[in-house]
DNA sequence: TTTTTATAGAAAACAATTATCGAGTAATTT
DNA sequence: AAATTACTCGATAATTGTTTTCTATAAAAA
């Protein structure tokens, strides 16, 4: 893991940093999926210099290289995923987390779209909200 | 139509302006999917005093009353639909446009969502990008 | 080691959105 | 119809997430 993002940014012509690889570590070992601020403030305390500034560059980068993905949950603010393979996401509306959503087929719907449309598909972002097993038992409460 | 937006916004304790009905008007006649600022700049012409915050309280209102929904297509600005059925839609990374996929079944791949994640889901949104019929014919060119 | 080049991070800038507030206006009451 | 009330408009200021600028410094190359 380590290797490759070091050999990564090095092929792109970017620099191998402490900041840097701090921040895909973390992100690599969550499955919270924080925004910039949850990153920042996660790693100020080992890192007591870290600006969110270096923060929002090195998603930038790691984006650009392809080691992570930008959410859109329809917050105020992005989410960020080390995780790349493309799956849809619940936002719980209660507590605010985001979890993955998994074992569900894709690629029908994304077919039956790109038939449907003409479009040439790239991408695609699926993004649901509801409230979550945990929240659904306090509120019974 | 007028009808449904006035008395809508009576019963809610809205006064009923004219730039409300602008707002809705314009909205609910376009299949464009505007943001804030395209909706400004098509009635600013007609309605010389309107102004943006102007736009952006109508929209919070009418998203109130169940009128328009907000869509957030992975850009940065909202963009608003006066269709209120939940529909995905499909984003052009060319020309930037925004429209509408219908036809698809959605209810299917919501259940097994929801049958896999335990939340009680309560909304969803599919964002599609990728390249239009136009901007292929463009590119082969 | 020296030189070159990109980066970190503080601070300022930015852009979309939201809040504030006084004057104006629609709805309601008299 | 007039007066009252309460909501709204829109200019302005504030806020928030994100990006840019600038310069000392760290990483890579020579």
């Amino acid at each position: 893991m380590e290797v490759c993002i070091t050999s990564l940014l090095r092929d792109k012509g970017f620099k191998v940093t402490p900041q840097r690889l701090a921040i895909y570590n973390m992100l690599s070992s969550t499955r919270s999926h924080p925004n910039a601020e949850m990153i920042f403030n996660e790693l100020q305390a080992m890192y007591p210099t870290m600006s969110l500034a270096t923060v929002y560059k090195t998603m930038e980068i790691l984006k650009e290289i392809g080691l992570v993905q930008v959410l859109n949950a329809g917050e105020d603010s992005f989410r960020y995923d080390a995780v790349m393979t493309n799956h849809p996401h619940v936002r719980c509306t209660e507590c605010g987390k985001v979890e993955d959503v998994y074992d569900v087929n894709i690629d029908a719907f994304v077919n039956e779209v790109s038939q449907g449309t003409k479009y040439q598909i790239m991408g695609q972002q699926f993004y649901f909200h509801g409230i979550c097993p945990n929240c659904q038992r306090k509120n019974s409460n």
